[in-house]
DNA sequence: TTTAAACTTGACGTAAAACGTTAGCTTTGT
DNA sequence: ACAAAGCTAACGTTTTACGTCAAGTTTAAA
């Protein structure tokens, strides 16, 4: 594995993206900025690339860049001490419950549509007499959350 | 349980939106377009009211408008026969597919900052190190997608 | 050495989403 | 009667993540 170096373009081609992409990520602090020719171009390694591979997964896995420039900007203040690692730990947390939340609400939206085609099979009812005048003889009156809290 | 009638101020306030919010459902054809008194203006039924919500119970768990005005408009069609009715299935079992995948990135995306939030517990690598020169001997190496795959 | 391809910064453009915000006029409730 | 609430039409706004010139410079190859 000889250490190859490679130009922007080059980069980009090989993790998928475009050299603006790449720029643009540069100016907002998600790679480095540093390691330039003397002529100004940039100049990456293997290591740029698995970074950039990594930031690209962030994005997959739905944290928009903002999200991801947070937790490495967070993570390039963390070289000298411990307390920052703790507030690094934080703000992982902090994401992590939030993509707990988002999981659970994602469950309930599979239920509810899974409820839903369970009730368009059965042939009974369906979305747009749903909830209205068919609440009352509904078998699912039961679960129903826009059914209650009408008496008020 | 009196019937009660409602301006489109009402009727969105008590949805919690604005009546501009409410001209555009319209307008998108989320809500009901006719049911208009001789001066023009919109009124609104209880039923309307379970409907707005619905809607916006639905935008809560993550699907966008034009979503939304999809599953509304197949249901409309489907007031005569029953092949529509099966074509609302099949538009509903993929959203429920894609929702199932949005789920398992979730818990992808979660499992990852376990285990990063792991790595800086144990205080021997971070984000900032991990890809890189480190990886040699990282002790999650075989679990690293980056690592693998380097060799080409 | 000479070019064409690739790179540089800077700046403006874009596209979708979901409304906000006048403007000018009409309708409705007290 | 008159303010509050509605109406349509149309342009504005914000965010995100880049695309797309433009005009000049550097690098790799012949």
């Amino acid at each position: 594995m000889a250490e190859r170096r490679y130009r922007i373009g080059e980069l980009a081609r090989k993790a998928g993206v475009t050299a603006r992409t790449v720029r643009y990520y540069e100016a907002l602090g998600l790679l480095k900025t540093q390691d330039r020719q003397d002529g100004g171009q940039r100049y990456y390694s293997d290591e740029d690339l698995v970074y950039l591979n990594r930031i690209l997964q962030l994005k997959r896995y739905g944290l928009c860049l903002d999200e991801i420039a947070e937790i490495i900007r967070l993570g390039n203040e963390d070289s000298t001490g411990q307390k920052r690692r703790l507030e690094l730990l934080k703000q992982y947390r902090k994401l992590l419950s939030r993509e707990l939340q988002h999981l659970k609400d994602v469950k309930a939206l599979i239920d509810d549509l899974s409820w839903h085609v369970e009730q368009l099979e059965s042939v009974e009812l369906d979305f747009q007499q749903c909830p209205g005048t068919a609440c009352e003889k509904c078998e699912f009156k039961g679960r129903c959350e826009f059914y209650q809290g009408q008496e008020a």
